[in-house]
DNA sequence: CATCGACCTTT
DNA sequence: AAGGTCGAT
């Protein structure tokens, strides 16, 4: 456990200015090389000296959080009265550096004094220079400069997309941004998508991969998944494998890696053998290939073996491997309908 | 039409 | 090292 502040275990401690990710980046500002005093404590916690004392930092979206620790030289005194709450995110929108005028609970307008609160936020403001409007200013340098506005791109980014990176997704997390900002701005939003449902296959799948970081792999999966395509089988190196491996499958053969006359030709194999469900049948097999189902598999084809072993010694042959046959094919179809269901 | 390296995280 | 997509070639 770290003994410094962690925002994550409650609000209580913590005090807060609004301020946009796109207006300062803790991460990069703090940790770029050119502060020396400050440390990550904690993820996206940030702890260091600032105006003779000891500062934790972290941000969200829209809000930059601040902690303070006790010393001997700042006792809190109590000329700090305050609403319970009054501190918190809730406003997130407080003005700064402004002296304001604060309604009491009987509603008589009394000027509040500057308070310890009001200090640290005009350090953070001055610190910071959160006055300077910096989305103005990179608008300004990428208008004259190229280069600038390519290499900005990367840090002022909106927070959906700084969200996205946090969260793990790497460099999708463009992807997913631009493909939603794409979706809403040039189609119209989610209707579009939903209308897709009731689109011929090859045409959603086009539709699809206008969308940034989709291609024919993923357009194929949110067919198949989202938009009823049952027939459609999403081809990925995995698939190939099992189309080479198992059915000696000679689609693109000659070839290094999965062009897309490969994924039509694979898709096209499977469709032909499996008919209008195709893509769950494919499931079915994709999921049978997983390493975390091989044991499954391998205990199943035991027990078949037995099984067979069983009944051939107890009937003769005739009629049975017919009932059995019927059996299995059963199970199979309660497989997939528990899978895609 | 095909290939390659970059992208970024997870294993 | 794998995974799919993109942009360059």
């Amino acid at each position: 456990m770290s003994q410094h502040a962690l925002l994550s275990a409650g609000t209580k401690s913590w005090r807060s200015l609004a301020c946009s990710r796109s207006e300062l980046r803790l991460d990069l500002t703090l940790g770029c090389g050119q502060s020396f005093r400050w440390r990550e404590t904690g993820d996206g916690h940030w702890t260091g000296v600032m105006g003779g004392r000891v500062w934790t930092l972290t941000q969200t979206d829209d809000t930059l959080w601040y902690h303070t620790y006790n010393s001997p030289n700042t006792i809190r005194g109590d000329g700090r009265k305050r609403r319970a709450g009054s501190l918190l995110q809730g406003s997130g929108k407080r003005s700064k550096g402004v002296i304001e005028v604060k309604e009491e609970e009987e509603g008589e307008p009394v000027a509040v004094t500057p308070d310890p609160d009001r200090k640290e936020e005009e350090l953070l403001n001055d610190y910071f220079q959160l006055k300077v409007k910096l989305g103005d200013l990179y608008r300004d340098w990428g208008a004259a400069d190229p280069h600038f506005n390519s290499i900005a791109k990367i840090f002022t980014d909106n927070s959906v997309e700084a969200r996205l990176r946090d969260l793990g997704f790497g460099y999708r997390a463009r992807f997913l941004q631009q493909s939603a900002r794409q979706i809403l701005d040039s189609h119209g939003g989610p209707h579009w998508l939903q209308g897709l449902r009731s689109a011929p296959y090859l045409q959603a799948r086009d539709a699809l991969r206008t969308l940034p970081g989709v291609g024919p792999k993923v357009a194929d999966c949110v067919c198949l998944m989202s938009l009823e395509k049952a027939c459609v089988v999403p081809v990925d190196t995995h698939v190939w494998q099992i189309a080479k491996r198992d059915y000696s499958c000679a689609a693109g053969n000659g070839q290094k890696s999965l062009t897309d006359k490969v994924h039509r030709q694979i898709g096209d194999f499977f469709r032909q053998l499996w008919g209008p469900y195709a893509g769950w049948a494919h499931s079915v097999l994709f999921c049978s290939d997983l390493k975390k189902f091989q044991k499954l598999k391998e205990t199943h084809c035991l027990k078949q073996e037995e099984e067979k072993k069983k009944v051939k010694i107890k009937v003769e042959g005739e009629g049975m491997t017919k009932k059995i046959k019927k059996m299995c094919n059963r199970k199979v179809k309660m497989c997939v309908k528990e899978e895609v269901g």
